[in-house]
DNA sequence: TCTTAAACTGTCATTATTGACAATTAATGC
DNA sequence: GCATTAATTGTCAATAATGACAGTTTAAGA
């Protein structure tokens, strides 16, 4: 290979990093590339060089998310333990070590709240959605196996709705019994299926 | 009183309405003043005349929302039956008759996506979230007296939890089992302290 | 009819942001 | 060293949005 190595995709990771964190912040409209490459620590031009005019930004930033989420729900998932994974997962999803998830939650709800206007991003929205909610009902499902489907889909429903609830009112900075009572209650679902088996 | 009447009161519910939509579908920074006219059908002077520059706008759109989300929950729960007041409380929320609640979330999402600029706004809307809980709460006890607080707190957690994600999920068109999930999800809450009593 | 207060409109300078392209620098193989 | 490839920067015109203000119309009361 001749010519200046390419260090494309890890500019490219970190660029989108810095994206995701403004639209979480600023939303859609709102990150401005001057903004981003203050994120990312770098000039505007070369974030410009990077994700291209604007329509192509978003269509980065709804691959990147989108693929994102995916990625990290089987990767997730890959890692619960044999015994308990249920309470493993719960465990993973309201803890703190949950990474950088809330900015990444908060750009899915910006990309969320721009679906209304376009059909493809709701579709890609939606079934990334209902894609998560499938892997969690497959886990529980699988560490419940005499519960009857219902109630076990029922329990991974809202499982993540708390989590979601939970992760896009980060910004608001909610006292600590709050979020522990949310994760009391996606416990408390796990409790409840325990009792049926 | 001398000089032309003031149509001022119902020019600017009709002027926030077309601001909350608009920010719904847009973002705090999506919406533009030619957009926000054309939603409600109005000049763009004329908007500017009502909502004043920018940064009044969005003090008024934060004024207006979470006061409507105050004066809904105190109507709502005033019009609450005598016998079963947590189930008809439950039955409206998850109702479509619930009007406009899907935008007036949408909105409440995006400043509370802003509130991680802006510390006075971060405690605005989490004593707003909070007191619409404390609400529910209130009614929930009132309507359980016998069963522990903590108990009546976390339903009253789960349900607000799920309606929230309901209604800012709401552009995605989930699929009717998706949203019945959750009422049913929500009225089972309401069974476990039944349970209890 | 005349005054008054308010809604409403027209218009323009200013600003922020983008889009695009040329130019430069850096790093690798030959 | 030299050619090559890609990253990186500099710069500027075009566009869109805002802010502001002067001006016009409308509806009431005196």
């Amino acid at each position: 290979m001749v010519g200046r190595p390419s260090n494309r995709d890890e500019r490219y990771a970190q660029v989108m990093q810095a994206l995701v964190r403004c639209v979480a912040r600023f939303g859609l409209e709102g990150a401005s590339l001057t903004q981003i490459a203050a994120e990312a620590g770098l000039t505007r031009p070369l974030i410009r060089h990077h994700l291209g005019n604007r329509e192509e930004m978003i269509a980065a930033l709804q691959n990147y998310v989108l693929q994102s989420f995916a990625e990290q729900t089987e990767a997730l998932i890959a890692a619960l333990p044999e015994d308990k994974p249920g309470a493993a997962l719960v465990d993973f999803l309201f803890s703190d070590t949950a990474g950088s998830s809330p900015d990444m939650v908060l750009a899915f709800a910006a990309l969320t709240a721009r679906a209304s206007e376009d059909a493809d991003l709701r579709a890609a929205c939606r079934e990334s959605l209902l894609g998560f909610e499938a892997a969690i009902t497959a886990v529980l499902r699988r560490d419940y196996p005499q519960v009857d489907h219902p109630a076990v889909d029922a329990a991974a429903h809202g499982i993540i709705a708390l989590y979601l609830n939970v992760a896009s009112l980060a910004p608001l900075n909610m006292p600590q019994d709050w979020t522990q009572t949310a994760y009391a209650l996606a416990r408390n679902l796990l409790k409840g299926l325990d009792a049926r088996s």
